[in-house]
DNA sequence: AGAGGTACCTGGCAGC
DNA sequence: TGCTGCCAGGTACCTC
């Protein structure tokens, strides 16, 4: 479900309904996520105010007065805000309860995501710490785009979806945005020219900037907090488009994979 | 160091 | 209808 559009689309949905509120409880009814939610999360949690929701790669960082809770969403998760009470449904692990009586509640099918906290403001988890430039920042850039690249002979796509290079690609927008800079995914990451990888910062930027416009890609059932589908759907050039006709070229789109993920590209247009 | 594979988990769907 | 196998938007961790 999420990738970094969904995950900034979810921000943007909660974070005016978390900011500035106290905590009443957590309530953890599945505590088997990517790791265990520590037993002691509801405690550490209770009472904090919520000073700011904010986005590192595809973790949100809920940041209270004397920590950061991380958020993970993993492949399958959401969180809706609630302002009425509503039964938890099969998939509904996790309820952060605030002061005014509106719920944050996680859902999670395949419990990939995580809840993690770190005593610290500044949010300098383990995880967040080799993590890649943002894609939409300045710090990823042509030059350090190309000049991390030369030597490597992975795949173009494992490249750019690595978040050690930059983070938030996944596997939708690897695909659109090596469409958009007319890249063959399969291409080893180190034979790219300087001027190929300009067009795919640019192309990078652009696919992830106009898909947060359109609050993500609904691929499924993903939703903002409210509960609002995504329109990216309807941009898609390639992605889950196998056979139908390149939107530049009309050549069938083709289906291919990459370690272990599918890609989709136009055998024409990219090369 | 780099590259590739494995693991975590459930639900939906195609094919028999 | 029911079974089996495969696929799914992520990513840390393991091995070679």
């Amino acid at each position: 479900m999420p990738e970094l559009p969904e995950v900034e689309t979810t921000r943007r949905g909660i974070e005016p309904h978390l900011r500035g509120r106290n905590i009443r409880r957590l309530i953890v009814r599945q505590p088997r996520l990517r790791w265990p939610v520590a037993t002691g999360l509801a405690k550490t949690l209770q009472h904090r105010q919520i000073r700011q929701v904010s986005r590192r790669a595809k973790y949100l960082l809920i940041g209270t007065d004397k920590g950061t809770l991380l958020i993970h969403l993993g492949m399958s998760g959401s969180l809706r805000i609630l302002t009425r009470h509503a039964a938890p449904g099969k998939h509904d692990h996790i309820d952060l309860l605030l002061d005014n009586g509106v719920t944050l509640r996680y859902t999670d099918p395949r419990r990939f995501g995580a809840w993690l906290w770190t005593a610290d403001r500044s949010a300098s988890h383990p995880l967040l710490r080799k993590l890649g430039p943002e894609p939409l920042s300045d710090d990823f850039n042509t030059e350090y785009f190309y000049t991390r690249s030369r030597g490597r002979k992975l795949a173009v796509k494992s490249f750019l979806m690595d978040s050690h290079t930059v983070v938030g690609v996944g596997n939708i927008y690897a695909s659109e945005a090596l469409f958009r800079a007319g890249i063959h995914p399969a291409r080893a990451a180190g034979r790219i020219s300087r001027q190929r990888y300009a067009a795919l910062v640019e192309a990078v930027k652009q696919v992830l900037a106009e898909a947060i416009r359109q609050g993500g890609t609904t691929l499924r059932d993903f939703s903002n907090g409210e509960g609002k589908p995504g329109y990216f759907q309807q941009s898609l050039n390639v992605y889950g488009q196998t056979g139908k006709p390149c939107p530049v070229c009309t050549t069938p789109v083709r289906e291919t994979r990459t370690s272990q993920r599918s890609t989709f590209y136009c055998p024409h247009c990219q090369h």
